[in-house]
RNA sequence: GGCGGCGUACCCAAGUGGUAAGGGAGAGGUCUGCAAAACCUUUAUUCAUCGGUUCAAUUCCGAUCGCCGCCUCCA
């Protein structure tokens, strides 16, 4: 197995990947609060994170993912009582959303999607533990856990608890012992969601969720842990501040986040409304070119967004996808089925790829991969057409794609061979037939093609481009290469 | 105030102690009735600025300038 190397949030560097049982890895990525549509961000962590998972699967690991979704808290029941519905409604809405929304983006369903309210027998527990063991105490039906009694407090984030003090920007609560406890469990204020608990009727904080729900689903100690930048502190810091005092171990080997999505280099997020969401966003794009575009940089950086460099994605995989569409459809014919059949994967290119990825998963260097092949894919198409070494690029070239979640769509195309064109007996009725219909069928389209040809053939170029005008507006595009035309419906 | 990141061609963006991947755009060409696609050539003596270390730095160190993030909910 190819050695993996992750920047690591805790030591801030590149580390091998070793994980705690040989040939296994486990892996919890905090998913979102459901009271809202995704946005951008949110793609670009859970793609990235899919690209994790698809990777560690590739080199063979045996991968347990858990991505949950946070269904209470305070957001939720704000949002759900402006809209007068009930909380629940509010959360199953979003979850749908969420699946449709990713799907479309051709994430993998990760091994369990836990959701915090189907836990709080499990939050419950987690939340007495850390009682009993002196870490957190209840002050009228709140529970505070206690940071100053845990030791690590700061490890990931590299900060102290006093450097905090220097800026503090939270409100003090009389309550708390200590202006940073954060709260475990929250007491329910009247007509608010609330679960029986030994503190009475409540629900749990922000960070409790994923301390009970990952080492319920991987145990106490586990291997990697990722999310958006932005939830290191407080969000990360705190499920490591809970979880190592409830297990007295480590918690998480390997703390892996992701940068932001900017618009004009500012970050996007919900607080200050210049977010885009998803389903707005494939109105004018599709997502497999919103994926290419979230992975065209290195996941750490961050990523600025604007139309333009969608469009610029965009134009990128249209050449992959015309290159694919054309080698394919030459592969439908007869003698080159067997051809197809015996392909494997180049291991020169592919062994790259792998090594790419292999550094802290350089999918934008991948990426680049992908475009040499196709330049080389298109040179060898242009001299030999189809060989073994081109159907063996086609191949490693789907198999790259497939290691990413790229998805080629190469459906939709066919050709006709001018060489049929001299055998075509031209009719004009049978013609004007056709160019009358507002329907055409394949068999009407090869037919009009054809047609076609024989026109071009006749220097009829009035007559030629007036069939490809009207297969134009049946969103069929013509190309005329030297020995047939491509036909591409859209 | 504390902590962290970034600054590479017209735009986006990789990368390395030995002299700059890939994509988009532009220019020229091949092909072509035209169009489109594809292919070829071309576009950074230079990697924010200034110092230092080194035989050699864009890559290491220091300073400066600029941009951004976290420290409050946030992917």
């Amino acid at each position: 197995m190819k050695k993996l190397f992750i920047h690591n949030t805790l030591s801030n560097q590149k580390q091998e990947f070793q994980p705690i049982n040989a040939g296994k890895a486990g892996m919890y990525v905090c998913g979102v609060t459901v009271y809202d549509r995704c946005h951008l961000g949110h793609a670009r962590a859970v793609v990235f994170f899919d690209v994790v998972y698809r990777f560690l699967q590739e080199l063979g690991y045996e991968v347990t993912y858990v991505r949950n979704f946070t269904d209470i808290d305070d957001k939720i029941i704000k949002r759900a009582n402006e809209q007068n519905i009930h909380w629940r409604q509010l959360t199953e809405k979003y979850i749908d959303k969420f699946y449709q929304d990713f799907n479309a983006l051709n994430i993998k369903k990760p091994s369990f999607a836990p959701k915090a309210t189907d836990h709080m027998e499990d939050i419950i527990s987690a939340v007495s533990v850390l009682i009993q063991k002196g870490f957190a105490y209840e002050k009228n039906g709140d529970v505070y856990y206690r940071v100053r009694k845990f030791e690590g407090y700061g490890k990931l984030s590299g900060r102290s608890i006093d450097d905090l003090q220097a800026g503090a920007r939270i409100e003090i609560k009389d309550v708390k012992d200590d202006p940073f406890d954060f709260a475990l469990w929250k007491k329910s204020k009247e007509d608010e969601p609330f679960w029986n608990s030994p503190w009475g009727k409540g629900r749990p904080g922000w960070h409790i969720e994923c301390s009970a729900m990952s080492s319920k689903y991987l145990g106490n100690h586990f291997d990697i842990h990722g999310g958006g930048h932005d939830l290191i502190f407080p969000h990360h810091e705190n499920e490591i501040a809970q979880s190592e005092a409830i297990s007295g171990g480590k918690f998480v080997n390997y703390w892996v986040h992701n940068g932001f999505v900017t618009v004009n280099k500012e970050k996007m997020s919900k607080s200050t409304g210049n977010f885009f969401a998803l389903e707005d966003i494939y109105k004018e794009y599709e997502p497999r070119i919103l994926r290419l575009f979230l992975i065209s940089r290195h996941y750490r950086v961050p990523l600025d967004y604007s139309t333009d460099l969608l469009d610029e994605s965009k134009k990128a995989w249209a050449r992959v996808e015309n290159c694919v569409r054309r080698i394919e459809d030459a592969l439908h014919s007869a003698k080159n089925i067997a051809v197809k059949k015996n392909s494997e994967v180049d291991e020169e290119i592919y062994q790259l790829f792998i090594e790419y990825m292999c550094d802290d998963f350089n999918t934008a260097r991948a990426v680049s991969l992908i475009f040499d092949l196709v330049t080389k894919m298109n040179q060898k198409f242009m001299i030999n057409k189809i060989d073994k070494k081109l159907v063996d690029y086609l191949f490693t070239l789907r198999k790259m794609c497939d290691v990413l979640g790229l998805e080629i769509q190469s459906s939709g195309t066919n050709s006709v061979a001018l060489t049929d064109v001299s055998s075509y007996k031209y009719n004009e009725t049978e013609l004007d037939g056709l160019l009358a219909k507002d329907k055409l069928a394949i068999e009407d389209i090869r037919k009009l093609v054809l047609l076609r040809g024989v026109a071009r053939k006749n220097k009829d170029f009035n007559q030629a481009d007036k069939i490809r005008d009207k297969l134009s507006a049946l969103n069929i595009t013509l190309r005329d290469m030297k020995d047939q035309t491509e036909i591409i419906e859209l």
